[in-house]
DNA sequence: GCCAAATTGTAGCCTTGGCTCTATCTTCTG
DNA sequence: CAGAAGATAGAGCCAAGGCTACAATTTGGC
């Protein structure tokens, strides 16, 4: 037995943090490309893998490939070259995506963020934000 | 040509959001590991591939690669069977998240986030602060 | 000083999310 | 209504970051 220190409930607890980020990350794709679905149906009556790969700045397969693990989780629906929709869970999905990235970029305008850093770094901080966290940002917003 | 919306720059803009969030994600192993190893050497003098695994929650190889990044990087050293240390970049990099890291759990404090899940999310949030975020949750936190 | 246990290293596999390249299908235009 | 242009699909590659299994090295206790 080498090192003393370090309560194992600590580290444990530490460990749990890094793991829970871990996770969250995946979820990080599921959400963007929801919501970007979301928004393009919204604008355009339908979200075409082109659109969608343009705007999140990947190439066409790797859109592709996303829109694939959607289907798979259940929340989108395609038929070949025809374009992508949201299923119910990814409509509430988006929803809930979209309610929470304008609550942190309302956050950080209101601690001061210049608008265009707001917007870029919600964009990455929005998918780390738990629901406890949430609350709390929307009654700091409601004053 | 199809579908005429979407201006071009906002389009742009907004693939540059997403882009920047997947880069910033390559930092996070970074940031986190050299964190980590700077607690470990402050603690025991030393960081070991076992407690950086076990505090991480990760096995020891995927410590041992990490660890393999951050010396590519020039951002730690070590020999093979003993501790691993940061260099100058290292305990410049660890100082600068421990910094932030404090600085981001504050800010959530103060908005009234539960201190467990001020941690928790601070772990994943604060990889997408940016400069200028950082500085004005500084300014918010000196009131 | 030796042997067992702990630690570290290494090889090899998996998944994810990028990419390029090529083939196929749709759509638009002349 | 045929061909070209554009959109979608699909195969196959890569790197990152997990993992397990196994080999080698250090270390601690007797």
């Amino acid at each position: 037995m080498p090192h003393p220190p370090l309560p194992d409930s600590d580290a444990a607890a530490q460990a749990d943090r890094f793991s829970h980020a871990r996770t969250a990350q995946s979820m990080t794709l599921l959400e963007d490309y929801t919501e970007m679905i979301d928004d393009l149906v919204r604008a355009h009556g339908e979200a075409r893998i082109t659109d969608i790969a343009h705007l999140m700045g990947v190439t066409h397969p790797t859109a592709t490939k996303a829109v694939a693990r959607l289907k798979r989780e259940g929340l989108a629906v395609s038929r070949p070259y025809r374009g992508v929709f949201l299923t119910e869970a990814g409509n509430a999905m988006a929803a809930r995506v979209r309610a929470r990235h304008r609550i942190v970029v309302d956050v950080l305008l209101a601690l001061g963020v210049p608008a265009d850093a707001a917007e870029i770094d919600a964009e990455g901080m929005e998918h780390h934000v738990s629901a406890a966290t949430l609350a709390a940002f929307e009654a700091y917003l409601r004053r």
